[in-house]
DNA sequence: TTTAAAAGTTAGGCAAACCTAACAAAAAAA
DNA sequence: TTTTTTTGTTAGGTTTGCCTAACTTTTAAA
């Protein structure tokens, strides 16, 4: 049996990993506000457990098995987003709290259900792809708006890392998943850039907001 | 702040009284499969909390407030049940273990919007009333079949308590919530009872299975 | 390359929620 | 009304998951 704080621990190091490539203790004290003997002992206990590689002061990884698992939760979190957006009537910024709270439910029928009552979708309403059943996630090749060049036409395909502010900011500028963008101009100073899309012929974006907004190219 | 150990504590309290208007420490230990002792610690507790009226070896009882908090508690279940029967087709005997859980999510909106889509329902799918926003329960005023007199024509309104055994025993004999039942005989000696409904015309209940459904005459 | 800073570990404690064993009170039976 | 049974409490212990303080290792800076 594996504890619900066990899942946060797996779902953090699950999550730095794929974002950095690799995990240290530091880096999960720092996500979750627990302090770093804290995570000490739980990632020991973990490896016990055979879900976490454990080496004194070296990174931290997941086993196969502690990949999967924590795939799985990560599986429970994205569908649970997308039911509560498409079915329940969501906006894409209020769901995040909801699903950390109900990826922890143990029903397998309950997502599978969701799963086809959603149709199978492939990433959930922030762009971010659902692990299947077995834990395999299908790789996303977005690249970051802001490395886009003047001129390029590209669809807005995903949002990461989303948080509550920028997931509003953009509903404020009508900008979805699925908005095919113009780059009009990158100003080389500051990083920002200016775009255009739906009826919204000039909109300034700084680096910090184009760094996060990921795209495919329109001929994609 | 209140856990959900707590909160498992105060619905079991909640239909422990409302069951049999009282609730002791056996009771809740029972019903909670945990050792007396620790009953008697975590009762102490709440009543710290104001909510449960505590005094040693007597009857234990909720505070107005504790009575809130409890109903909304099983609010929350009952929603959930619905929502899992009227939209993700579930049937009504796999809902209980969810939504057992899922009453512990601390999130207004979700409940609010579940109940909004289900069009602010009365009862969940077993046919017990749903709690209002305030914790108010409308009474139900609903007799056991077992009760009934030969040649009565009532309509199945409720089943409580409904265990999972008992709902698929409902579920192989075509019986749903609104079915409308005429008693035909009942037998004194054992207090069967043999009942026709839809296209069954003679079908023997045991007073086990009649004293657990709740009816409403016809002419109601 | 020594020193300082950051990261990680060990040791010892605390609170929540569980337990068993032993005892006390209340209720039921003799 | 005594005795027995059931119910309830107290005392003391365990596990989980958190903490601080003190120490060690590693990394970065001087």
């Amino acid at each position: 049996m594996i504890s619900q704080t066990e899942e946060n621990y797996l779902k953090a190091l699950y999550s730095l990993i794929d974002k950095k490539g690799a995990a240290t203790v530091n880096d999960i004290s720092k996500m979750l506000e627990i302090k770093m003997p804290t995570v000490t002992g739980m990632v020991k206990k973990l490896a016990e457990k055979g879900l976490v590689e454990y080496t004194s002061y070296k990174p931290l990884r997941l086993t196969v098995i502690g990949q999967k698992k924590a795939a799985l939760i990560v599986r429970k979190h994205r569908l649970t987003e997308m039911f509560l957006v498409e079915k329940m009537g969501f906006g894409w910024e209020e769901v995040h709290q909801i699903a950390e709270q109900v990826e922890h439910i143990q029903s397998p029928i309950l997502f599978d259900r969701m799963d086809e009552i959603l149709n199978y979708p492939q990433s959930d309403p922030h762009g971010s792809p659902i692990p299947d059943i077995d834990g395999t996630v299908k790789e996303q090749k977005y690249i970051a708006l802001k490395n886009c060049k003047e001129n390029d036409q590209v669809i807005l395909s995903a949002v990461n890392p989303s948080s509550e502010a920028l997931l509003n900011f953009l509903n404020s500028k009508e900008l979805e998943l699925g908005t095919l963008i113009s780059v009009l101009h990158k100003e080389s100073f500051d990083q920002s850039m200016t775009i255009s899309y739906l009826h919204r012929k000039s909109e300034v974006l700084s680096s910090v907001v184009s760094s996060k907004l990921l795209v495919t190219h329109k001929t994609d």
